[in-house]
DNA sequence: TCACAAACGCTTTTT
DNA sequence: GCGTTTGTGA
């Protein structure tokens, strides 16, 4: 039995490959190139070691998203069950271990602590921003945000931040970000980066636990090694501390998450750090043609900081490579919809297409034509789900039911639905609250001097409101959330509302109560706080699970890791792909490339790749440009299909509907921009409406639309923009 | 306090 | 061009 189980795991496999899968102890790096089977490799790798005697229970395996994680369990499962094995995201790793055994007790939290999302964390420092006095107009609360969470992932803290950097800005950012740490313990919140900054501090503080997971994770592998950040290296490097057994998979030409803190070095220093490693190569791809793999091959050499490798493939040639022109993104989006419908009557099932974009901004012309044709899609993060206001309050609802102190779960139902209390009386009752020494929740009980009226009772039903829900057991979680809807009303407060959501809020509300439904059927020992975490940590790919007869659209972001027989990528234009903001730096450029060539290489069969003549952002029409990636892709198999009707004269005759009333700036000019200062004009492009300056200030290269920007001439007469 | 309108600022990618 | 924030009046 255990013979037959052995010889399927090794069948039908590469040398590489098998060489990766029977490496038991000692460091392993295994740099495998798009569509080389790698998933493959894991897999039958894990069930190797489980083969061998490894328990189960001693193996770690992190994965970038959960959706990886759960084909990867499954997968396993085919050969094997295995109780006890992890494997999870880093993400949710850390909230586990923080949760068991009184972990995070020790570092003065309580394991009901709440994960607070991008939102969440905007929102803690607005209000650090207020208790500072400081102007949110002046200092964005998003740009420090930024900031903050850099500084985790490279695990420096506000007095480091303050050494590393000189200047004001990082003064401020500094106090926000002290200021922020302290409300978030205040809170017994962590946001994403805190739960991985804890999990470390944990380790380096407490040795004993630390201990302990060496004995529990003896074999720990890390996919999509080369985006992984600073504090993910620590992670890892304190987990393998001990026995050493670990196994990293990756890619560095695929690594396009630098702009979060992912540090390609981690992947191409493996070997420095573990000089005993042993090194496996995939070369083989069995995944796309022939040209299709040229085509990316050809791009990606344009990379200058990378370690050459030579992916072949014995797959047959296919088909060349279509690069459509047309006018404009709603011609692009139809010409790519009259294909699908093609391939469709090909035979091919939409959910063997996707369609990947640079923006999200870029999907709704997509998304209306694809409609308009009634083909079936699917939009990966579109307006996520958990993120919605509907969603977000009550979920807050069952936050603060599990950790009263959560002010920001606390912010958001006070008043929702209205119980006529304001801003006003919000801040009277928590300046009360911190002079008594009260929680903010019991005080919604108290008599409060100032209050009265309207007001008092309406913080007294909240009151009553929230024993009532108290005494509701926390588990099994639906019968929750349908005890708020009903005791807050909820759904006739949507209902009040008139606007066209409304349905679709409602209809959301009762998908959360399948949602916990489903949870409850799945987790029979789960619990309230269980369902919060994974609810915090679901990424939008998640969501997606592949087989719905419909055509996927995402990011090229998102399509990391996947495959379809038929790829449509729009949009390669300068500003665009590469995109505007990422021009910049050598590397920022590099990274774009690797984007494209993800993209490409997500392909199996049929590829088309698309640009316009002028598209429209910020709501005005600018010409575009060919992306120079195009230039890069082989000219004999990547052919352009011209589907433009309208002349470049045309465009440049302003035959287009916008005036042409503003005077535009001369390169060299110097310039005084309300927030960035005083600066220097490097270029102008467009005209009319959307007439665009890229000017150097003392901070950076911006890019303004003149009729926003708010642009002072600094030499001669002031311009006017009407 | 709240509803509505006007102004604003903005889009890169996300755990 | 839109969703969010800010300002105004009842």
């Amino acid at each position: 039995m255990t013979k037959k189980i052995l010889s399927n795991i090794l069948d039908d496999v590469t040398e590489p490959q098998r060489e990766a899968i029977t490496h038991l102890e000692g460091p392993l790096q295994v740099l495998a190139g798009a569509g080389s089977g790698k998933t493959r490799v894991i897999t039958r790798r894990v069930c190797y070691l489980i083969e061998n005697g490894v328990d189960p229970y001693n193996i770690l395996a992190i994965t970038f998203t959960n959706k990886a994680a759960a084909e990867m369990k499954e997968r396993v499962a085919q050969y094997y069950s295995h109780p006890g094995m992890w494997i999870s995201t880093f993400h949710s790793m850390c909230a586990r271990i923080l949760r068991t055994d009184a972990n995070i007790e020790r570092l003065g939290f309580s394991r009901y602590f709440s994960i607070y999302d991008t939102t969440d964390t905007l929102g803690v420092i607005k209000t650090a921003l207020k208790e500072l006095e400081l102007d949110p107009t002046h200092w964005k609360p998003a740009s420090l945000a930024a900031t903050i969470s850099d500084a985790k992932n490279r695990l420096v803290g506000p007095e480091g931040l303050l050494k590393e950097k000189s200047g004001y800005y990082h003064q401020v950012a500094s106090r926000v970000y002290e200021k922020y740490q302290s409300m978030l313990r205040a809170n017994n919140a962590l946001d994403f980066d805190d739960l991985q900054v804890k999990l470390i501090q944990l380790f380096t503080e407490h040795h004993d636990v630390l201990d302990r997971y060496h004995e529990k994770f003896l074999f720990i592998l890390i996919d999509e090694y080369q985006d992984t950040n600073f504090a993910q290296y620590a992670l890892q490097r304190l987990l393998a501390k001990k026995y050493r057994n670990v196994c990293v998979t990756g890619d560095p030409d695929q690594s396009i998450y630098g702009w979060r803190g992912a540090n390609l070095g981690n992947i191409l220093e493996f070997e420095n750090d573990y000089p005993d490693a042993k090194v496996v190569w995939l070369e083989q791809n069995y995944r796309s043609t022939k040209y299709i793999l040229r085509a990316a091959s050809e791009l990606i050499v344009h990379n200058k900081m990378r370690k050459p490798k030579g992916l072949w493939t014995e797959n047959p040639e296919g088909k060349t490579i279509p690069l459509v022109y047309t006018d404009d993104e709603r011609t692009e989006a139809e010409e790519i919809t009259s294909r699908i419908k093609k391939l469709s009557e090909e035979g091919k099932k939409y959910s063997e297409m996707a369609i990947f974009y640079r923006t999200n901004a870029q999907s709704r012309v997509l998304e209306a034509a694809l409609r308009k044709e009634g083909i079936p899609y699917f939009i990966v993060g579109a307006v996520e789900f958990y993120r919605r206001k509907e969603i977000k309050d009550i979920l807050s609802y069952l936050k603060l039911l599990v950790n009263p102190v959560d002010q920001s779960a606390f912010d958001r139902v006070i008043n929702t639905p209205p119980r006529g209390i304001g801003q006003g009386s919000l801040d009277k009752l928590k300046a009360w609250a911190a002079a008594e020494g009260t929680k903010l929740l019991d005080a919604t009980a108290c008599e409060i001097p100032g209050i009265r009226g309207k007001v008092a009772k309406g913080l007294k039903s909240f009151a009553a409101l929230f024993s009532k829900l108290n005494e509701i057991p926390a588990y099994p979680v639906a019968a929750l959330v349908t005890g708020i809807l009903t005791e807050t009303k909820y759904i006739s407060y949507l209902e009040d509302d008139s606007g066209e959501k409304t349905l679709e809020r409602i209809a959301n509300v009762e998908e959360l109560v399948n949602a916990a439904e489903e949870y409850d059927r799945d987790h029979p020992d789960g619990s309230l706080n269980d369902f919060l975490e994974r609810v915090a940590l679901v990424q939008d790919i998640d969501t997606w699970d592949g087989h719905t007869e419909a055509v996927a659209l995402m990011t090229l972001h998102a399509a990391k890791g996947l495959e379809f027989p038929a790829v449509f990528i729009c949009g390669l234009e300068e500003g665009l792909l590469p995109h505007s903001q990422s021009t910049q730096t050598e590397s920022e450029l590099e990274e774009e490339r690797r984007l494209l060539y993800v993209g490409i290489t997500r392909t199996k069969e049929e590829l088309v790749l698309s640009h316009v003549k002028r598209r429209s952002r910020f709501g005005a029409v600018i010409p575009s440009i060919p992306s120079r990636f195009i230039d890069e892709l082989p000219k004999d198999i990547v052919i352009e299909e011209d589907r433009t009707v309208l002349t470049t004269d045309l465009v440049r005759e302003h035959k287009l509907e916008y005036p042409v009333d503003v005077e535009a700036p001369v390169p060299g000019e110097r310039v005084r921009h309300p927030k960035f200062g005083i600066g220097r004009v490097v270029e102008t492009t467009g005209y009319g409406k959307s007439l665009m300056a890229v000017v150097d200030f003392p901070v950076g290269r911006k890019t303004l639309l003149l009729e926003y920007a708010r642009l002072e001439r600094l030499s001669g007469n002031t311009w006017t923009h009407k």
